[in-house]
DNA sequence: AGCACGCCGACT
DNA sequence: GTCGGCGTGCTC
């Protein structure tokens, strides 16, 4: 027997099936998609076994052993994978790790640690005791079939013993999922008639065309969720739910498995690898019918998929943009959900420009959800000229804003403040001769933190005092400009020194089961402001928040990114959703430096259609998705001039090559330098180019023995870095 | 990714 | 004369 083997190398040049001869003891154990070690030139390693046949053209090694006896990448996996290298241009072995937890894709050598929980089973049935304690050992089989080794540990273990050695007991060993979800009172909620309509549609609908669930905030789109879900289970079949990561707050999980119990599985960041692999592993054996869980979540191992759903589908969570594979969620929910002829739902209060042009043209049927649940009212938008208010304050903070919030913490209610930092943070700066401290690896403008007094380089973490003189001129002038939470916080000690203010940002919720801490105590009103960044824009629901203040709109308008405008007006709306989402009215205030901008100005009247409308224009004027497809390549390596002259030669062979296809640079990235690697970017755009795959796959083939020189392709990019 | 092989510069 | 630089090629 042969197998031919994918090794766990990520390289364009090993991205090939090897064949080793399968020794005879092995062979009942083979499988196609199980592991085994193999040796490789010098090293042993471990691979996939993805083809099993009698013969080879070469001469042949041995595999050394199996790794798991259990299939990880079943028949549908192993598909997939290869369309994840043909669409993104990965290796085949980057997509099959990219759908495993990291505990399965380990080195020789690193081992996972299942823990395991010892049972017995009675096995014969007319044994008699001998004695009083293996008497009292059998009564407990009487009415239950197995008994933890804890429910026994009152009894004398040699008996235990005694009675498994004499085959009176059989002893079973169960995987001790670390994990656990109970069922609780949940209540299952009544749809409104709008409600009930798009379950009906998407359960008795086609699985054909994928669905865009439009609705608005606090319509009640997860309840949506969980009925279609129970549709799905009564049928006997599973689901995905996938969130960004980061709304997957316990919060979240827990209102999953009050109503599904044991039966669903989450997958997130907060778990730790050995977590993630238990919950893979009860995903694989069929234990968990549900799966929770953020982006890579839509590779787990489930059988038989009913439906799969994507909430705020427009988020660039979904895209994995940094390493390969560069694959788009959304397309691997379409693809999963073909295979198994399962629905696709895509849920959002503000659609990306790109689903919500192909609802428009018929490619996905288009759900609305345009009520909030209880007739509740969206919340009123007040949008703040602070071309005005600036001139008349010293703060971030307009007395419009300051005045409502105090009006609203004496009627004992609370606030969030909103601070939009996306692109921006704390950086220093020289008033003397303007020069910004950066890192001296990456290029990057570095972030002061104040807790510690350090700057710090969000790229690649290189971090130094703050020193006392500019570096450049010597004086000493040095500032923080930008704005922090801190300074935020700050200020608000100042101007309302009563107000009890939690912030939450990276720096406070960092610390393992603290970010649900600061949730409970500002739902039970140990707290009147709210204070935080991206982080309480997203799903949190306080009853009594009834003012939303976003300090800085404009921050995420400003960077430099063709998406800029619907991710502010995305935001914006997100956050405007936290106010008044109970019985009381609800009021937002905006601070803002361009009040008529379009992004700005539709949150007013929470008109998505009016701002898509406006945004598409924009888009089609400037040749941008939906219009085109975008291409990123990144040309990268240490040498700048080798680097360049090799650049230069890609763009010739493109612009040779390429007919339909309009080519933008090369040029040097925003942050040319990152860790002393040069970096040079050349942008596609196209409307149709049927060769262009196999163009690039040209490219990246002529360097993939040249070590000076990294190309890395990035479809239908989120950003261009 | 590792590792060996191989062909040119500055040193015990 | 050697030690070692890293460019090139190979791994079933």
């Amino acid at each position: 027997m042969v197998v031919g083997v994918l090794v766990e190398i990520s390289s364009q040049n090993l991205d090939k099936v090897f064949d080793y001869l399968v020794p005879k003891e092995l062979e009942n154990s083979i499988k196609i998609g199980i592991r085994v070690l193999v040796p490789f030139g010098k090293q042993k390693l471990e691979g996939f076994v993805l083809e099993i046949k009698d013969s080879s053209e070469v001469e042949l090694k041995e595999i050394y052993s199996i790794v798991d006896y259990d299939v990880v990448l079943d028949e549908e996996l192993l598909l997939l994978g290869k369309q994840i290298q043909k669409e993104t241009l990965s290796t085949l072995i980057s997509a099959y790790q990219v759908m495993l937890p990291k505990a399965l894709k380990a080195k020789a050598g690193s081992v996972v640690k299942k823990k395991f929980h010892t049972f017995y089973r009675l096995q014969k049935n007319d044994y008699v005791a001998t004695s009083s304690s293996q008497k009292k050992i059998l009564e407990k089989f009487l009415d239950r079939e197995e008994i933890s080794r804890e429910e026994l540990t009152s009894i004398s273990s040699a008996s235990v013993s005694t009675l498994v050695s004499k085959g009176v007991l059989q002893v079973i060993q169960k995987e001790d999922y670390r994990m656990k979800y109970e069922a609780s009172q949940d209540v299952k909620k009544v749809l409104t008639p709008s409600q009930q309509k798009v379950v009906d549609t998407v359960i008795h609908g086609s699985s054909l065309r994928p669905y865009l669930l439009f609705g608005v905030t606090g319509s009640g789109k997860t309840e949506v969720y969980m009925h279609i879900i129970e549709e799905v289970l009564k049928n006997h079949k599973t689901a995905i739910l996938l969130v960004p990561e980061i709304s997957l707050t316990p919060q979240m999980i827990e209102q999953f498995s009050s109503r599904f119990g044991n039966q669903i599985a989450a997958l997130h960041s907060a778990l730790s690898e050995g977590e993630k692999y238990d919950e893979w592993r009860r995903i694989a054996r069929g234990e968990a019918n549900i799966v929770i869980g953020a982006r890579s979540a839509i590779f787990a191992p489930l059988k038989n998929i009913g439906i799969i759903i994507m909430d705020e589908e427009h988020s660039d969570s979904y895209k994995q943009g940094d390493k390969s594979p560069r694959y788009h969620a959304r397309d691997i929910a379409i693809w999963r959900g073909r295979y198994h002829q399962a629905p696709v739902i895509l849920g959002s209060a503000t659609p990306s420009l790109e689903s919500m042009a192909r609802a428009q043209k018929g490619v996905y049927q288009l759900l609305m959800l345009k009520d909030r649940v209880n007739g509740k009212q969206l919340p009123v938008v007040e949008i703040i000229d602070m071309n005005q208010e600036a001139r008349k304050s010293t703060t971030h903070l307009t007395p419009v804003l300051i005045k409502e919030m105090k009006n609203v913490i004496q009627k004992e209610e609370q606030v969030i403040l909103f601070l939009n930092r996306r692109g921006f943070s704390t950086f220093v700066t020289c008033k003397n001769c303007a020069e910004t401290i950066k890192c001296p690896n990456c290029d990057i403008t570095l972030t002061y933190h104040k807790s510690n007094g350090m700057l710090r380089c969000h790229y690649c973490g290189y971090a130094t005092v703050l020193p006392k003189v500019c570096p450049h001129c010597k004086e000493d002038a040095l500032s923080d400009l930008g704005v922090g939470t801190e300074k935020i916080e700050e200020e608000l000690h100042k101007i309302l020194p009563s107000a009890r203010v939690l912030r939450m940002d990276v720096d406070t919720t960092s610390r393992k089961g603290s970010h649900k801490k600061m949730i409970h105590a500002f739902r039970n009103h140990e707290y009147d402001i709210l204070l935080g960044t991206q982080i309480v824009a997203k799903g949190l629901d306080f009853p009594d928040v009834t003012l939303v203040g976003v300090i800085n709109a404009d921050t995420s308008l400003n960077i430099p990114d063709f998406r800029s405008s619907e991710n502010t007006y995305s935001l914006l709306c997100q956050v405007a959703g936290r106010s008044g989402r109970s019985t009381k009215s609800g009021k937002v205030l905006i601070q803002t430096f361009n009040p008529n901008h379009y992004a700005i100005s539709f949150v007013k009247n929470h008109d998505y259609l009016g701002f898509y409308q406006e945004e598409m224009q924009v888009r089609r004027k400037l040749g941008y998705p939906p219009f085109y497809y975008l291409c990123f390549v990144k040309i990268s390596g240490k040498d700048s001039k080798y680097l360049l002259s090799e650049t230069s030669k890609i763009k010739r062979s493109l612009d040779r090559n390429l007919t339909h296809t309009t080519i933008l640079g090369p040029t040097s990235l925003a942050i040319f330098k990152v860790n002393n690697i040069y970096r040079y970017g050349i942008i596609l755009k196209y409307k149709k180019e049927d060769n262009l795959k196999e163009v690039l796959s040209k490219v990246i083939h002529h360097y993939k023995t040249n070590h000076r020189v990294r190309i890395d392709i990035d479809f239908n990019p989120s950003h261009f870095s």
